[in-house]
DNA sequence: ATTTCATTTCGTTATTTGACGAAATATAAA
DNA sequence: TTTATATTTCGTCAAATAACGAAATGAAAT
């Protein structure tokens, strides 16, 4: 049951939620999302560790940049089957909307460099 | 987005998650999960109305007693996805099954009576 | 090898949360 | 109407959580 509280958990937080949805468009390195959520370095990779540790998110390295993404391969039956519907989810909400749009602009390898 | 949060958050405690599950099996009193769990009245009561503003589970009288037990009529698509799952979810879970177990013989109708 | 820069870790602080018992409320029985 | 009892509300306290800046870490570029 612990696995599952702590999935639950992890999602039961508003930045936390908007990085998920944020994962759903693209990988992200953790100074590209420190800049649409308006959050420090340090609390974005508390976030990101605690995603991580639940089992929703992985990550991979680019040069000096670490990404970001969706697990490919959950690591349980409720993660593969919460994951599909968050991405139904929240599709209309305000804020994941402007997050969307700001993701545009915050593109680090290209245009607007963020870091 | 606060709905989908509170939602979650509701499903992140472990003795709230035992509440839900308990309510699978069939609706119960205030009292009969207090045995159950092992808590005060007042933090099952605390709990319950948590879970009962998240939009999880509703209540009803039947004399002296307000029974509790999951919504019938989810009011988001989030809840109505999300209750199937938790019926799948965890039943060989060891807690729950001797919660499962226990509530057998703690009816307030019959036998052993509770409060 | 040294510098640079993205990321993580650490220490701190304010807020939220889960627990309790006592008091208040509500409802059925006497 | 008074009593009994199930539930909720209130006040309190300890523990967990989310935020920050500063310092540490690690990996690529000079």
């Amino acid at each position: 049951m612990d696995n599952l509280l702590k999935t639950f958990k992890s999602l039961s937080d508003k930045n936390r939620m908007r990085i998920v949805k944020m994962l759903q468009v693209r990988p992200l390195c953790v100074c590209e999302m420190t800049v649409v959520l308006g959050l420090s370095m340090s609390t974005v990779s508390a976030h990101l560790s605690l995603l991580k540790s639940a089992g929703l998110i992985e990550s991979f390295k680019d040069g000096r940049w670490i990404y970001y993404n969706l697990v490919k391969n959950p690591t349980s039956q409720e993660i593969a089957s919460l994951l599909p519907l968050l991405s139904y989810w929240l599709n209309d909400d305000e804020i994941v909307k402007n997050d969307f749009e700001r993701l545009k602009t915050v593109d680090r390898e290209t245009s607007m460099s963020c870091c």
